[in-house]
DNA sequence: GATGAATGAGTATTCATTCAT
DNA sequence: GATGAATGAATACTCATTCAT
C-alpha cells in the first residue's frame, strides 16, 4: 500500500529546484519554515493573508518566499499538495480495512478534521483550481480512492444505494463549512454535524427520501476544480501579476 | 401573526435620521434603491463587491451610500436584518403547519434556499458578527421559532431527541456551502446534501450514533454571533480605513 | 483646414468622464494639473518616472491620478494623443504653405522640436503602440499628411525622387536621439543634424548615392506602431495589471 | 598599426584582480564567459535584462558576477570598454584606406553596424557615461581617430568644410536609435538612414544650408559622456541598492 | 442633501546587491 | 573562490472612507 506518485514529482519535488537539483541545507531549512509559516497563517487567517505576514512570521524577507515559490498561487498550491498526499494516504488506508463501512467513515473523518483545522486548506478546496497539473485533488488522486471506497461500502449494502462518489468532497466542504463556523468557540463541533450526516449515509428505509439534483458527475468535479472562474473568487489569491 | 419587532428599532429605525427624525421622503427612497442595488451586487459578486459598484448600480453616488449607512458593514448589517426579517417571517409561517415535521423542513428548506441563492448573505451569517445590536439573528428572533420548530417536532416523535435548535443555523450554513460550492455548476445542487442532512433527522432506530459534540448552548450562538474577530476575517470587510 | 477629427473622440473626449458628462470643475481642473506634472515629470525623466511621482508633482494623492486615468499608459496615451493632435495641426499648417519645400521642413522642424523637447514623448513614439485605438500617429492622422507634404514636394522637384513618406517619421526619432543624446549640455543641437538631414532630402546629383533598403510601406508602419512587443520596451510601461 | 593602450588599463586591467596580481586561470575564464554571456545578453534583450540572466546564461551564479564585477553598471562598462577597443581598430583601419572620403564612410558604416546591432550597446552610448576613469570613448580613443578622419577627407575636399569631428558621434547615435526604431520589423533599415546621411556630408553646393547650431567641442563631448546624470537614466541600471 | 472627487494605506511582485555555505 | 540564498526597497494598482462642491 504505497502512496501514488504525485504528478508533481514527474515535474519537481518539494526538495529540488528548478533545475532538478537538490536544494542547498539552508534554503531547503527555509523552504520548510516558509511551508510552516505558509501553514501556521494560512490556517489561522485563510489566504488573504499577506505574503508579507507570511515571510514575516517565517523570519525570512519576503524576498525570500519569492525566490521558493513564484507567486502566492504556487505557495498555496505547494501546501495544498502536501495535504493532498496526506489525504490520499488516508484513503488508501481506509481501503485496507476489514469493515467496508468503518474504511469510508474513518477517511471522511480524516479529511473533514483536516479541512476543518486549516481555513486556508479549506478555502483552497472549497473554491478550488489552482496552477495546471498539480490541482489533483478530487480529479487525479482522492476521487478514484473515494470511489473505490463508496462502491465497497455499497457492495456490502453498508451505505444507501443512491450515494454517490462525488457527495464525498461534497460532504467534506459542508462539514469544512460547519468546523469554520463555530471555529473559535468551539473547534470539534463539525463532528457533532459529520455524525448527523454519516448517519444519513445508512442504507435506505422506508422512511428514507430518494435524494433529489442527481450528484455531479466526475467530469463537472473535474470541470468545477479546473474552471478559473472559480478561482477569481478566493479573495487574497484573484490576480496574478502580469 | 405578525412580524416580531426587530431588535434595531429599540436603536434606529431604518425610516429614521441620526437624530431621529424620519427620513425625508427622497432620502428614504434613496435609502431603498442603495439597499435595493446592495442585494444584487451582494447576491451575485458576494461582499468583495465595492460601494462604488453598489452606488452605481444603485444609481448613487457613494457620498450618497456613506450618508445613510456609516460604513461598508453597517450596509451589509442592513441587509443581513432584512433578510433576517424575511427568515423569521419563514419561521412564524412555519410553526402555523399543521404537520410539524412539515413545517420544520419546510422552514429550513426555505432559508437554505436564502442562503443558495445570495452569496453575500451567506459570507455574513458564515463569518457572522456584525454591529452591536443589530446581530439579532438567532438571538433575539429566529432562535426561539426554529427551538419552537424543533420542540414541537420531537414531542411528536417526528424528529431525533439529540437533535438541538441549535443545530438548524449550522445546518444551514452547511447546505449554504454545499451551494456556494457548485453554484456556478450546478445551483440546485444543495438540494441534494439538505436531504441527506434531512434524512438524519428522522428519530433514531438502533443504527443510529449518539451524536457527540454536544450542540452550541443559546449563549454560545449569541457568542458566535456577537464576537469581534469574526467580523474581522470576511474579505471584502476586513479593512478598517485608518 | 479645420484639425482632424481625433478617434478618441468618438469615445470620451479629455473633457468628459466615463459616462460622457463633463467633469466637475474641480476634476477637470486636478485632470489639467495631472497632465501638466506628468508633461513635466515625464518630459525630464522619461517615462520610467514613476506615477507617485507625477501625483506629487501634481500636488494630489496616487489616488486621484488614477481615477482619471485607468493606468499608467493610459496617462502617457493621454498625454501623447494632445501632442499628436498638435502634430497634426502643424502638419496640416505645413500643407497650406505657398512653397512645398518651405512647408515640409516647416513641418519636420517643428514635430522634431516637440520630440526633442520632451523626453518621454519621444520614448513613446519611439516605442510605440499605446492602446488600441488612440495610438493613431503616423497611421491615422499624421500619415496622411506627410504623405501629401512629400508628395507635393517631389511633385515640385523640392526633394529627391526616392523618399519615401514613411521616412518622415525615421527622420524625426533619429533627431529626436540627437536631441536625447545632448539634451542636458547642449539642449538645441539637434537642429544641427537636422539641417544635416535637411541637407540630404533636396534632389538628387550626380554624386548622390540611391538609397539602400527600401523604406518601411505604410503597412509597416503600422505593423510597428501595433506591436505589442514593442510596448513591452518600454522600461516603466511594460506591465498591465491584470 | 596596433590598438592604443586603453585607459582603464591606467587603473587595473581586465587580467588582474583588485590587488593587481594577475587572475588564476579558472578566474580569467569565468570572468570571459560573464562578459560572452553579457554580450549576448545585453545585444538582445537590452541593459534591463537581469544579472541573473547574465549569469545563468553565463552558466555560473550570480556571485560570481560580483566577484568579478563590482556591480551592473560596471559589468556593461566594461563590454563597452571591448567594443570602443574594437570601434577604435575600425578607426585606425579607416585612416589606412588609401581614399578618405571612402575611410570615413567605412568606419561611420561599420561603427553604426556595431551600434545597430547591439541594443545594449546602444544604450550605454546613448545614455553615455560610465564609470569615471574608462568612460574613455570619444576623449581617449576614439575621437582623435575621427578627427583624423574627418580632417582628412576636409583636406581632399571630400566632405563639406562645416563637418565637425564630433558631429560623427551624433550621427552614429542617430543612425542607431534608426536600428531600435525598426529593430523588429527591419534590422537593415538603418543603412538607408546612414546613407541618407552621408550624402549630407558632401562637399557644399550653392542649395546646401550652413549647418545651425555648432557642433560640440571636445570638451562638451567629454563632459556629456562623464556627466553622472546621465547615467541615471539608463532604466535597467538606475537603481543604487541602499 | 447629493455628488463624485480625493485620499493613501495596503498588496503582489521584481531585482540589484549582500552574505552564508 | 564559487555558489546561489536572502534581502528589502521600489512599483503599479485597489478600494474603503472622507470631504469639497
Amino acid at each position: 500500500m504505497t502512496s501514488i506518485t504525485s504528478p508533481a514529482q514527474k515535474g519537481r519535488s518539494p526538495g529540488q529546484g528548478d533545475d532538478g537539483r537538490p536544494l542547498r541545507r539552508d534554503a531547503q531549512r527555509n523552504r520548510e519554515r516558509i511551508l510552516q509559516a505558509a501553514a501556521e497563517v494560512f490556517t489561522e487567517r485563510g489566504l488573504d493573508a499577506t505574503l508579507d505576514d507570511v515571510a514575516h512570521h517565517a523570519g525570512v524577507g519576503v524576498g525570500t518566499v519569492y525566490r521558493r515559490f513564484p507567486n502566492k498561487e504556487a505557495l498555496a498550491e505547494a501546501l495544498y499538495e502536501r495535504r493532498v498526499d496526506a489525504l490520499a494516504v488516508l484513503a488508501e488506508r481506509a481501503l485496507a480495512a476489514r469493515d467496508s463501512w468503518v474504511g469510508l467513515v474513518s477517511f471522511v473523518e480524516q479529511a473533514a478534521a483536516s479541512l476543518a483545522a486549516d481555513r486556508g486548506l479549506w478555502q483552497i478546496v472549497m473554491y478550488a483550481s489552482y496552477g495546471r497539473d498539480r490541482c489533483a485533488y478530487a480529479r487525479e488522486r482522492i476521487l478514484p480512492l473515494t470511489t473505490k471506497l463508496v462502491q465497497r461500502a455499497q457492495q456490502d449494502g453498508a451505505v444507501r444505494a443512491d450515494l454517490s462518489p462525488t457527495d464525498i468532497p461534497a460532504i467534506e466542504f459542508m462539514v469544512g463549512a460547519a468546523a469554520e463556523y463555530a471555529r473559535h468557540i468551539r473547534p470539534e463541533l463539525w463532528r457533532r454535524y459529520l455524525a448527523l450526516i454519516l448517519d444519513s449515509l445508512r442504507p435506505s428505509r422506508e422512511d428514507t427520501t430518494e435524494l433529489p439534483e442527481r450528484a455531479l458527475s466526475p467530469d463537472e468535479i473535474t470541470q468545477l476544480m479546473g474552471s478559473g472562474a472559480a478561482a477569481a473568487r478566493i479573495p487574497g489569491l484573484a490576480r496574478p501579476h502580469r
